[in-house]
DNA sequence: TATTAGATTATAATCTTTATAATTAGTGTA
DNA sequence: TACACTAATTATAAAGATTATAATCTAATA
């Protein structure tokens, strides 16, 4: 079912003009697979063996291209880099504060504050993204 | 009614024990007074005029501190810099995908989330975030 | 006012991300 | 299959944000 999901999305780059390289490839397929969100650098670090030469600017630009189709998204934490995640199904992003650790967890889409939003500020609303913050399972327990 | 809020800011600083400086009075009276909500080196800038010595590693320095004690917000949207919000109401936020304007909206608290993610998930949830993304009604005018 | 721990300054270093130019390689077509 | 065209990759440098360090200064307290 993972093959699956690549070969759709390797349907959609098709679809959009892009050419699909063995770098491109590897980073959509790497990011379909994780089960984590990982950042670029780890991406990078992951690929590094398969693909001895490729650049650091490669994986960034392959992301880029992967949002601006619609099948990455970029998401943006306190910490120093973003984290890239494969755009699936409607979910929503819990995150430890103390270890980082990032879980999905599902949740009606939140509809109604979009419309609300829209009709007081105005805008022509496009997405939203919300975020959990908490205390993970094994950070509670090693409180001490 | 500013000059409440900054006169509590500064007793919440002077309960945990936080010196107040010259430079740390500024950066929140800035923070208090300011409509949009900056960037740690449009703030820096701001205060120049006042400060010429000032150097950018106190403002990030203050805005930390200013974060631990819970006055501040640290907002991490998809551009390269953080921006800084006094903590003061419950509200969100609706960015303009065009033109990167921030309004606030107020909305009540996703406490129904909150209790739902931390159900699932076993997490001891903390607080969350959300934000609502479109485009502004000037963005939206000048379509041409 | 003197003391002292914390704050600031100046500077450099680090880290993430983007830009540039030259080279390489997908992909459609003959 | 080979060719041509253009996009993608590589290597490198640059930019920009943030953090670290050490010396100096100063707010708060007695």
């Amino acid at each position: 079912m993972s093959e699956e999901r690549l070969r759709e999305a390797i349907d959609t780059l098709k679809e959009s003009g892009v050419r699909i390289t063995p770098q491109r490839h590897a980073v959509l397929e790497y990011l379909l697979n994780a089960m984590v969100h990982p950042t670029a650098d780890e991406i990078y670090k992951a690929l590094e063996g398969k693909f001895p030469n490729m650049s650091v600017a490669t994986v960034y630009n392959n992301l880029r291209v992967l949002k601006e189709i619609g099948l990455v998204r970029e998401l943006t934490y306190g910490d120093s880099s973003s984290r890239f995640d494969c755009n699936t199904s409607d979910h929503y992003h819990i995150i430890c504060d103390a270890c980082g650790k990032i879980v999905d967890f599902h949740y009606p889409s939140l509809d109604e504050v979009e419309s609300l939003a829209e009709q007081v500020t105005g805008f022509e609303v496009s997405h939203h993204r919300l975020e959990v913050y908490g205390k993970c399972d094994e950070c509670q327990t090693q409180k001490h």
